[in-house]
DNA sequence: TAGAACCTGGGTGCCGCACACAGGCAAGGA
DNA sequence: TCCTTGCCTGTGTGCGGCACCCAGGTTCTA
């Protein structure tokens, strides 16, 4: 049996993250009757290496909480989890173009503004360099 | 003058997002004596809208905070902001790098994943699709 | 005169933790 | 025996950038 501690050396996650899923409920420890010390077993060590695992595949918590939910009321989760898993690919693709397409502002904004002098204040502009890039619709 | 609502028009901006940017200081509104309701002057429109400007090339609120105490104080902003801009593409640059990783691992998995069976309960894994995944280090 | 549409303040929720506080408990050495 | 160190406990707050909701007051329009 592992306290705290000894389950995040063991899962290889930080102690607060193990609070944290305490809190929501991924994680339900024993208790230690001699001092009150919370308890995990084998499960609860499986269950946090099986969230890290998850996590780093970019399943939520709340993914995780629902393949858990399958798996204690003895359903298997696998057609979710495929299902999950689309759903994060799609959302993922979405948002690295945006960061994409935010980056190439970026970049360009950089080098635009290298031809442009630093502007004094003249109580009409607030940065002329941020002023002169064209709206986003 | 303008109403929160009829600020949030004429920059193109939320009344939601008003609410909180006077909330953290960005925009300050004056006051109708007769009722109350908070008023906007072409200087805080000026500033709204250079909010969603700057917020559009990648600029925290956070950002804006400082560029807005330099103009305040008469100083040019614009050295901090070639400055804040240029770290605010490497974050960038390091995030695209990060998702983009992640979504290969998705992908890999989804595509290994298409020969496998989804798996039955069987007390010892709880789902053998992502348990059949490496981990990260 | 009624209803719609606006306004006010304040609070909560999202996501995944990180950090901090104040105090209790356990085991070692001087 | 006391002191230190290092674990443990519960609880609360902060991060970013809003979105949403509540309960009630005000203003405009038909």
């Amino acid at each position: 049996m592992l306290t705290v501690n000894g389950l995040s050396k063991a899962a290889r996650i930080t102690p607060d993250a193990v609070r944290h899923y305490m809190r929501i409920g991924l994680l339900v420890p024993s208790r230690d009757p001699k001092n009150g010390y919370r308890l995990f077993d084998d499960e609860a060590l499986k269950r946090a290496r099986f969230i890290r695992r998850a996590k780093g595949l970019g399943f939520t918590l709340q993914d995780i909480q629902t393949i858990f939910s399958y798996a204690d009321n003895g359903r298997s989760p696998c057609p979710e989890v495929r299902a999950i898993i689309q759903q994060r690919i799609a959302e993922n693709r979405a948002s690295v173009t945006e960061l994409g397409e935010l980056l190439e502002r970026m970049e360009d904004a950089l080098e635009r503004w290298k031809s442009m002098p630093d502007g004094e204040p003249d109580g009409d502009e607030i940065c002329h360099l941020i002023e002169s890039v064209p709206l986003g619709r």
